[in-house]
RNA sequence: GGGGCUGUAGCUCAGUUGGUCAGAGCUGGGAACUCAUAAUUCCUAGGUCGCGGGUUCAAGUCCUGCCAGCCCUACCA
């Protein structure tokens, strides 16, 4: 009896790329799907980006474009990503849709039937600056228990936890101006009236791994349920709330609806109706997440559905981290690795393949070994797997498949009675153990033909028929474990259906073997990962998150530069190389400053180039520098200037700076290395 | 501080309801073979199953105390 299922993995930020942590998930995801859609089921694998909220505002805002812009770039990087991975998905759209914002509407409207919905004024940092209000992770300031300066909105590294509201000193990490405390207000779902029924799901559903459902049942559900904020006032890149001008969504109310709304742009591309898939009891719905967003998922999700009328999730499969070496990812190591970065590299394959190997239904973070990832693809993929089918691919390709099965010594009828064993593991994302039980099957099988000595046969031109039956065991037993990997492996399974002529679309062509026919050419179907390769792609990866570093860093980048500059002071006549070099600029350091008590403008610097050579110099920045401050800079002076005699001294030379005047004067830095007296060119 | 999980051969891990359960793969060592991507096959690896108690005729397998690691969460179960 096939089964009906709509699966999703949760929606990634259009705020960044994938990377390796991220294909956890939606590798774990697409394995499932391709499973069931293998063994004949009629499932759908949802998905879309998760386009909402102020990080996004902000960072369009910073690039100087429009939100739609960006993430419609975003959409458009995570889809090649995932398509790189061999990620299929049904559909793939964007919280910002229309069927979205409807669906939204939809869901709001129920809320408010229920009488679930309040409203409360709510006290907020404000950027004035910036003109947002600020979520906690946009504000440090410092701790108001220890004093550590430039601590994180809601907790201090010295473990102390405060609201934002409670820095010192804050300050808008968007904009670096001082927020203000400033009213707003703000609609809230009462979640606390649904407390029995979340109870009630939590427990019995099943649709909980157990230790979620404890941790759950201890942690918020043995409390009154707090209110849930789920409105953002203006400016905010979401939907504005229909019965509230002014207020948007938050974007974790519109993101999980965007499940429902991808679906609902897939059932329209296909004639299909949405309830036949969200309302209804013939249809499984399966979401695949990660462990930091449990509780969305598992509270006020299962909340909102049971509200709006829609089906609970049958099933919540919720895994852990990606660590790599034992340890965090971390673009300072290099082993933050975008999926991009990866794809240059190594082939994706090896990475679904090691995924599987390591995944089950626990919410257990999962470690990328380098050498592990190595030694496992290499050893049971190209040396077991792959190396079945290479290693009669030749003979195979002249002899055929044999016109009866041959005796195997019942190894094909072995694996075949290990089917159900198999799909039983990956029915219940228990991939590692799958992965375990198809190379059980592949230890068995290259012995077959060791024993056979099938090369011995091609020398004889009377056991053709022999080395025919080995070659038939052979590529039977491969074709055999291809099927079973096929949902891990699709780039295999086609290759095996290439050679075979006989493509894998279920998972009973495992139960038969493939007789009287010819068998194509044999192709290469898989390379060994190399070391080196994943060395490049950590290094890679390393300058990728240096350079990255260099733009971020520099607070709030904008690149709508203003024109005025160059109306103020036009460019100069054109000048040869020749003229340039007359002027000879030299680094400096500044080795002394001082202001000049008669002087409304000058500081008195001394610059050394290096030695003992100094020059005195009288700069025009003292509304901008103070002396203190310079002492020690590396600055870059004009050094053959002829000296001048002015009031307070002689001036050996000019301290290059830009700007109008005034307090709007800026000193040309030099990066780190330069050394005083290098001629600038 | 609380909660959860884990601790089995060098590495990654299997070990159902307690009784050939002390295992597999990789690595290492020895040998063979050459069809295959220096792939494969055969032999070999002597780990007090974290430590101490307890229940039982019998315990990696149940109970308990301790130790270590990881995850979650922090004045709250």
């Amino acid at each position: 009896m096939p089964r009906r299922l709509l699966v999703t993995a949760a929606l990634p930020y259009a705020n960044g790329p994938i990377h390796i942590g991220h294909l956890v998930e939606y590798l774990q995801t697409d394995i499932w799907v391709r499973f069931q859609k293998l063994r004949g089921h009629r499932c759908l694998y949802i998905c879309a980006d998760d386009t909402h909220g102020t990080a996004i505002m902000i960072r369009a805002r910073k690039e100087g474009r429009s939100e739609l812009e960006l993430i419609g770039e975003m959409s458009e990087s995570h889809q090649r990503d995932f398509a790189g991975f061999g990620i299929e998905f049904d559909n793939y759209g964007s919280t910002h849709s229309d069927e979205n914002r409807k669906i939204c509407g939809e869901f709001w409207q129920a809320l408010r039937n229920e009488d679930l919905v309040t409203e409360r004024t709510v006290e907020q940092l404000f950027d004035p600056e910036a003109e947002t209000f600020l979520a906690d992770r946009f504000v440090r300031g410092t701790c108001p228990k220890c004093g550590r300066t430039d601590q994180a909105g809601d907790n201090c590294t010295c473990g102390h936890t405060y609201n934002p509201t409670d820095l010192i000193d804050p300050v808008s990490t968007l904009s670096g101006a001082t927020p203000v405390l400033r009213e707003s207000a703000h609609l809230f779902v009462e979640l606390e009236k649904l407390h029995g029924f979340l109870n009630e799901w939590v427990a019995e559903s099943g649709a909980l791994q157990s230790e979620t459902a404890n941790y759950l049942k201890g942690h918020f559900l043995a409390d009154e349920l707090r209110d849930w904020d789920v409105s953002r006032p203006a400016p905010y890149f979401g939907f504005e709330i229909p019965d509230s001008p002014g207020n948007y969504w938050y974007v974790w109310f519109d993101a999980p609806i965007g499940y429902i709304a991808s679906t609902q742009q897939w059932c329209d591309k296909h004639g299909e109706k949405l309830d036949d898939w969200w309302k209804s009891d013939e249809c499984e719905v399966h979401h695949f997440i990660g462990k930091d967003i449990t509780y969305f998922h598992t509270l006020f999700w299962p909340g909102m559905l049971k509200t709006a009328g829609y089906s609970l999730p049958t099933k919540v499969h919720i895994h852990g981290f990606l660590n790599v070496n034992g340890m965090k990812m971390s673009k300072r190591d290099g082993t933050l690795v975008k999926a991009e970065t990866f794809l240059k590299h190594i082939d994706p394959a090896a990475l679904r393949y090691f995924y599987a190997s390591k995944l089950s239904s626990r919410v257990e973070d999962l470690d990328l070994s380098l050498t592990e990832f190595v030694d496992k693809v290499n050893s049971d993929l190209v040396g077991k797997v792959v190396n079945l089918a290479s290693r009669v691919g030749k003979f195979a390709g002249q002899t055929g498949l044999s016109e009866t099965y041959p005796d195997d010594g019942g190894l094909f009828e072995k694996a075949a009675a290990a089917g159900d064993a198999i799909a039983d593991a990956y029915e219940q994302c228990e991939y590692a153990k799958a992965m375990r039980l198809i190379m059980e099957l592949a230890d068995a099988a290259n012995p077959f033909v060791e024993h056979a000595r099938p090369w011995e046969m091609k020398k004889d031109a009377e056991r053709t028929d022999e080395l025919r039956d080995v070659c038939t065991v052979a590529l039977n037993l491969f074709r055999q474990l291809a099927v079973y990997l096929t949902p891990v492996l699709p780039s295999l399974a086609a290759a095996c259906g290439e050679l075979l002529d006989d493509p894998i679309v279920s998972w009973d062509q495992s139960q038969t073997p493939l007789v009287g026919r010819g068998v194509n050419k044999f192709k290469r179907m898989m390379d060994r990962v190399q070391l080196e390769n994943l060395e490049k792609m950590i290094e890679e990866s390393k300058a990728e998150a240096a350079a990255d570093a260099d733009v971020t860093d520099s607070p709030a980048p904008t690149f709508n530069d203003s024109d005025q500059p160059l109306k103020d002071e036009p460019l100069a006549d054109e000048i040869t190389i020749d003229d340039f070099m007359k002027v000879d600029l030299r680094v400096a350091r500044v080795v002394a400053a001082e202001h000049v008590p008669e002087a409304n403008k000058l500081l008195k610097l001394t610059l050394s180039l290096g030695g003992d050579e100094t020059r005195q110099v009288f700069a025009g920045i003292k509304a901008a520098y103070e002396p203190e401050k310079l002492i020690g800079r590396l600055v870059v002076m004009v050094a053959n200037l002829k000296p001048r005699k002015m009031r307070f001294g002689m001036s050996e030379g000019m301290v290059a700076a830009s700007g109008p005047g005034g307090a709007e004067v800026f000193v040309l830095g030099v990066d780190e290395g330069a050394q005083p007296g290098q001629r600038v060119h």
